[in-house]
DNA sequence: TATGAATGAGTATTCATTCAT
DNA sequence: TATGAATGAATACTCATTCAT
């Protein structure tokens, strides 16, 4: 009985990180207006189970955030401000979620706190650039935050090619520059 | 009976203009996921009145997003990039659609010419700039129309304050000017 | 304002008539879940005038089955039998709505009215065959007008083409000789 | 868990089974305009539970003309000619949709598949009969069907009695007998 | 705990009918 | 009297959420 406890445990587990995995890739494929169904399927579960782990579909989404904003404060750390921004705006079409979290405010307790380590983290490494002199000491860290969010958003639903990216930045980080 | 015909169709001038007025705060208040119904309700029509002017809320959209490219366009003759770059972001909360529809493509030939119009605009003001020796020659007009989008997406979605776009938009500007 | 009244009413006249062919034009074409605007566009005017003049889409129904009915019945006059039957058979795809008419009971009395017209009409017809020697004295009329509700509806419906309901036919004015 | 497994299965074919039966009562009644909602309240179950199992209203028709179209061909099985039609004629008031349903074309390859299926059930009666000496040689399975659906439609609309029922058919029977 | 069938409120759209012009 | 814009009830279909198995 332990084991089989143990082991529905396991699974449980699984299922979660099955879920999570699937959702985002189904929410960054379709936007939020996709589908519970579309998700569970995708994870290859039923819709109750995805419900068990997350309650509503909104808790989805947020759980969904959480994960995402961890995932680039860890591609914060240790990073360079103007390649990290590159990163983030070159991955944001695969993490569209992620974006609109960046973008909204409140939504959720755990979500602002991971929205506030990545901005943490950000603020280290512009604390940094400043620093070695590569960029204005005047710069703020919420200029930074909104330049990041606006070029992920713009990138995302504007699909601008990598050349593109590469130039709008450019003129980003030549404003940003010392 | 001109008088008579006019007056209809004042009429119906006027619906269509109180449905669009309508449409447009529902629309950048609660984003596209709001009802045909509330804005009826908003322009004070019954839902059918909505329909017979839009057969669609897909073309509802459209012509919202249609009205404010139009409205920007104008904007556009005869100012100064800088400026015109401060006002579309600064009125960017009150265009929600507008955003979205820059950042879309393709969605209908009518937007996408209206879409055009604004982009041929702005590229005067780009030429303009340039050739007053405020804007570096090597800056194309995808990046700035890149720029105004994602700058305006994120002041949308982010509710940055006065203080803070005035703040980031000083740093697109610094990295656009030679 | 005489010749005013007189021509509007003139005018009037030739709306009824109309609306009556467009109807019965669109009726046929369409069936019954035709729109009363399609009526309205194929007569040349407005929705209003179409209600003005039948209050109800039922009436415009109506009005049409009994248009119909009459038509059958001035066919029947000095006709005989299975010509009788063999036309209304073959005009049945330009009158789906007559044939419904003759299916339904109790939908109007001016409806019933002219069906019994065409009752009287056909049952003299009957008479003269009988007398004639070509149908069997047993026949009642009952029959025969079942046999044409059904053979109409189902030319209408099945889309017979002209061999199949000669065949058709064929057999059952074979049942019906003497 | 295989029990578990059938008795979730079971409720749901039990669900079915009842929305199928509701339906044909339904749309026997108030044709095909009644309302998916009137076919779910007389199911017991709410009009989600009709779309799980037929996903469009048309799919829920061609269910019900496939089972009765399946009912039909079976009756034909070891019958008699002339019984049959009369039994068929005798049950169209309880399958209007059948009727049309033999009255329409190509509809869903299901459906056709099913009429295909009826047809040849006849045919071998009439071949039968043909043999038999009842039924003249020359008549052909286009002809019997035609009569077929001629005759279950009149009897269905016009809502014919037993009496002229009976009257109605003995002719046609003559008709078709050697 | 997982399943997936059932629920039912919600939404876009249509159309007969009314009514101001 | 004609017009055609406005009305709003009606209807097919969706989807987040619940719950029996």
């Amino acid at each position: 009985l332990t084991t089989d406890e143990k082991s529905l445990r396991a699974d449980a587990v699984r299922n979660r990180a099955a879920i999570l995995a699937a959702a985002t890739d189904v929410f960054a494929e379709h936007g939020p207006k996709a589908t519970t169904e579309q998700v569970a399927v995708k994870a290859g579960v039923a819709v109750g189970t995805v419900f068990r782990h997350f309650p509503t579909k909104e808790a989805l989404l947020a759980a969904i955030m959480k994960q995402s904003l961890r995932r680039l404060s860890e591609l914060a750390a240790d990073g360079e401000l103007f390649d990290f921004i590159t990163q983030v705006v070159d991955e944001a079409a695969s993490t569209q979620t992620v974006v609109e979290a960046l973008a909204q405010h409140g939504v959720d307790v755990e979500v602002a706190h991971a929205l506030q380590g990545l901005r943490d983290a950000t603020a280290d490494l512009l604390a940094r650039a400043q620093q070695a002199g590569t960029v204005r000491p005047e710069v703020k860290i919420d200029e930074v935050m909104a330049l990041l969010t606006a070029t992920s958003q713009g990138a995302l639903h504007a699909g601008w090619d990598r050349g593109l990216r590469r130039r709008t930045l450019a003129i980003i980080f030549a404003g940003l520059s010392a």
